[in-house]
DNA sequence: ATCAGTTTGAGTCAAATTGACTATAACTAA
DNA sequence: TTAGTTATAGTCAATTTGACTCAAACTGAT
């Protein structure tokens, strides 16, 4: 499928963005880093569509915690933990989801595994990061706190370690998918408009569509189908709703227990 | 790009390779099991182009190692060793990749991060697998041992741990990136001509294509350069040769330093 | 009840791309 | 010199795309 746009430029290569970094120093030496076994880590970069303050359209939010310990006590960083011993990769990032902000994803998928020797002042750490969907009625429902907050994408601020860089191939592997092809419905329900599906695509790929040209690509993929309902209650003429009959990508990780 | 064939049926999706692995237990018990960190390895899937046996036109091949200790003690399986201190993930593949078989590739990417909880019988082990392309002059100088062999792609036996399963998702991944854009050429030299890339094709897709529409669709490509120079030698018409001008994607783990 | 405003949804049309195919050029081997 | 083979250009119908028009269906204000 592709989908052409009317309006801005677009991002097209992962953003090599470079940025000011306070590092925090410990006691740690350089001696004790190297010989600590490097400790494994999962992170996720969850997703949600929610209402511009300004525009009031769908745009990207992603919801962040604050570190409340050193090294960069006080920033914000990607929800995570250190991998336990009983739960797959998968099941540690969905279960660490759910820990950090309650939160159930409609889509989870590992993003990349994280092993630059300087991503920690203290001590050498392989993050292996997943990224998630979530639906915007799950995304409402989601703890928010002194510690937890959710972010424009666009409007991060200075984030702890290379979460920023993170972040950054988050969004460019999360547009590139979306013009591949069917992960735009897991930010939605079950049952959607096709206007739903193009203000998903012009909040993630930050662009104006042309609405009939848009329908008439939608409607040409086979793994969407017509329901004989209609969404009642708007403003204008009903549009009629539509489902989402393919299925998401296999885990490689999990081949053998499909 | 799209490239299209004439030939047969193209694999789809990761094929969901179930097979029988037979597994030998040792004296480490549940509770040491549980107990110990899991360990970080690195491994890389090698691929090249290699003249097929019998027809003599190139195919996909990888180097294996044969295991000489348990677990799977005489089996093949994919070259990987512990990530040391002092060396990023990508580093750290890339001399794995030399020690085992003397290869420097022109390629190397992240495959996958495997981390499933039973792929190593004696210990849970986190796999960051890479892959790699060489090209066929570097590939014939590769050391080939008792304990070092190339297998064609499409015809592995059952391989050590998860590794039948980590293949076909390299496989998977090739070819989608292949149909997607600039990867062929990192199997050629700098100089090639337009039936060399349409070979990398045919191979790696295992479908013939129509020379003169895929040769159409090649110099479309803006990353094709057209030399002035001809590949003299051959029994027919000598034809012009091209050069590669795109440059390969960034490591996302390796943003700043670029 | 009617009309203005807005969104849905179908359709038109020229331009661009694709897939199948033909034809000629340029070489080698016999 | 000729037959065989590959390189390379080009033709043409079918399909897809991008820009655009227009009727249908609803709400809210007059």
């Amino acid at each position: 499928m592709t989908i052409t746009n009317r309006g801005r430029p677009q991002t097209g290569r992962p953003i090599a963005a470079k940025r000011v970094i306070t590092v925090y120093t410990t006691s740690a030496n350089v001696a004790e880093r190297q010989s600590a076994p490097p400790s494994l880590a999962i992170s996720t970069v969850i997703f949600a569509l929610r209402p511009s303050e300004s525009s009031g359209r769908p745009t990207l939010w992603l919801p962040l915690v604050r570190r409340i310990r050193e090294p960069f006590k006080g920033l914000w960083a990607l929800p995570g933990g250190p991998l336990t011993h009983a739960e797959s990769l998968q099941d540690a990032a969905s279960r660490n989801l759910r820990d950090t902000t309650g939160l159930a994803p409609s889509y989870l998928e590992q993003l990349y595994a994280f092993g630059g020797m300087h991503r920690s002042p203290t001590q050498r750490v392989v993050s292996i990061v997943y990224w998630a969907l979530v639906q915007p009625t799950e995304a409402a429902l989601a703890d928010e706190s002194e510690n937890v907050r959710w972010f424009r994408a666009d409007k991060l601020g200075s984030l702890a370690f290379d979460h920023n860089g993170i972040v950054d191939y988050a969004l460019w592997r999360l547009r590139n998918k979306l013009a591949y092809g069917s992960i735009a419905y897991h930010f939605l329900g079950e049952y959607f408009t096709l206007a739903q599906v193009r203000e998903v695509y012009e909040a993630v790929l930050d662009t104006q569509l042309d609405p009939a040209n848009f329908r008439r690509q939608i409607k040409s993929t086979p793994e969407i189908e017509e329901t004989g309902e209609y969404l009642q209650g708007g403003k204008h003429r009903p549009p009629r709703l539509y489902r989402f009959t393919g299925r998401p990508g296999l885990d490689p990780d999990n081949r053998s227990t499909s």
